[in-house]
RNA sequence: GGAGAGAUGGCAGAGCGGUUGAUUGCACCUGUCUUGAAAACAGGCUUGGGUAAAACCAACGGGGGUUCGAAUCCCUCUCUCUCCGCCA
């Protein structure tokens, strides 16, 4: 959510750079203005009244202990007549300040400057790009058919147990699962992030406090019968466990990461792109998370690119690193890096990771809060990327990595997989 | 699932109708003392709105009510804890 001050005194500049998101927000942010110069009217007014009762609550029990009952009781139909105004604006307070939320919570946050103007993704910004694309023989197989071939994920039996989407890893595939996992989180910690293991399911403040509620519902799956969320991400329940805190100067910056399984409902999805393990309703990721003061938050978004970097590069996978245009990026984000690898016998690139800095726009939403030099609260900034998503992985190093004996198992990961070969 | 208790500042814990944004202790910060630290003493120490700064206003789990006046009384919702049951 955008802060309010913040609309307020960089009007143009709002309706500019969102923009840039391709969002008209001239009406919303017009509407904003307005609404909350009402409410800063309604606000003064109600004060001063509140003053005035105040002021003759005490009177009255001066009166009282005086023993002089007839002047307290003019002095309470006074109260009482004052209290009928005071009622009402209370209400058309609480209104106008519920008329003003719904507008603020849809509004996006402003994209960063750095991020680069366009609609889709093909206008993102290759930033980066590392590692030797394999040579495959025209005979290589797309990683579901290698999937089948050496009996690691069962696509068709998730199906039966659950739906599309729910894959069974097996044997190897489900070692390979837990040796990324292990592998992951390892390096995260060695990098300094406090592993964390946090709930799967999340209630509705939580999921509101980083940006998946009120807009993206649809995209969560939801338990009705206790009114909570299955995770999309790890970002939810750890970003959220600092939500309503004001931490130390001295804390910051806050590092943590956390192994979950991850639901999304990708409701609209459909055709190639969710063969296999490209697009799962259920997956495992390890998540990154940073709490960081802002004038530092852009140095630590650089810290965090250059981290999964480090990964995808012990890993031996190409990849390349893209700067997300204004039209491409997410509803919290201020500028998001995207890590693909490019899966050679599908021959595309996957995303496989993506860090961004929400800046405030998460933190003023759930009061994510440090305290300055001064011992003034103040909102912290957010981070967050995947470190890794497994899927979209393990499809690139099956198909890259496949020879005539079997599937190699990068050098790193061995001691994690107690294996070398899959075949 | 059944029965009971409770929700107050960073934590512990008073207050149960009259000014209380809240006694007190711990923690924390500043100062005096000290070579330094500890101890002792003095002072400070919730958040939000509002203001140039003040004044002022709001908030004692959420919502509603009674009253001139509510942290305190009533209703309601949510959550937590204890015991029993069930159970990895």
């Amino acid at each position: 959510m955008l802060q309010l001050n913040y609309i307020r005194e960089n009007k143009e500049e709002v309706i500019t750079r969102l923009a840039i998101k391709n969002f008209n927000a001239k009406e919303s942010v017009e509407k904003i203005i307005s609404i909350d110069s009402d409410r800063r009217k309604i606000q003064t007014e109600l004060d001063t009244l509140n003053s005035e009762a105040n002021a003759i609550a005490k009177q009255v029990g001066d009166l009282f202990k005086a023993g002089k009952q007839a002047e307290a009781t003019d002095l309470k139909n006074k109260s009482t007549a004052l209290k009928e105004t005071t009622k009402k604006l209370e209400i058309s307070l609480s209104s106008t300040e519920e008329e003003l939320n719904k507008v603020l919570v849809l509004l996006p946050n402003l994209p960063s400057v750095k991020v680069p103007k366009g609609k889709t993704p093909a206008d993102n910004e290759n930033v980066h790009e590392e590692g030797e694309m394999p040579k495959l023989s025209a005979s290589a197989k797309p990683h579901w058919e290698l999937t089948s071939q050496y009996d690691i994920i069962d696509f068709e039996l998730g199906v039966k147990l659950t739906g599309a989407g729910f894959p069974v890893y097996k044997g190897k595939g489900a070692k390979l699962q837990r040796a990324l996992i292990n592998f992951f989180l390892d390096n995260a910690t060695a990098a300094g992030f406090l592993e964390i293991e946090p709930p799967i399911m999340v209630n509705e403040a939580s999921g509101f406090g980083t940006g998946q509620l009120p807009d993206k519902e649809g995209q969560m799956y939801h338990v009705g019968v206790d009114n909570l969320y299955l995770i999309p991400t790890a970002e939810v329940p750890i970003t959220n466990i600092y939500r309503d805190t004001i931490l130390k100067g001295e804390d910051l910056p806050v590092k943590n990461c956390g192994y979950t399984p991850c639901f999304r409902r990708e409701a609209g999805s459909y055709g190639k792109d969710v063969r296999g393990l490209n697009r799962l309703h259920q997956f495992d990721k390890v998540e990154i998370v940073q709490i960081a003061h802002p004038d530092k938050s852009y140095e630590v978004l650089e810290e965090m690119r250059n981290y999964v970097a480090g990964i995808l590069r012990k890993l031996e996978l190409p990849f390349r690193i893209l700067k997300l245009c204004g039209g491409d990026m997410s509803f919290a984000s201020a500028l998001t890096y995207d890590f693909e690898t490019y899966s050679a016998a599908q021959q595309k690139w996957l995303e496989v990771s993506s860090v961004s800095n929400f800046e405030a726009f998460q933190s003023n939403r759930s009061k994510i809060r440090f305290r300055d030099g001064n011992g003034k609260p103040q909102l912290a900034h957010t981070l967050n990327g995947s470190a890794l998503a497994l899927p979209r992985i393990v499809a690139t190093l099956l198909e890259n990595n496949q020879t005539d004996n079997g599937i190699k198992i990068p050098k790193a990961l061995v001691p994690y997989t107690g294996f070398e070969m899959i075949n």
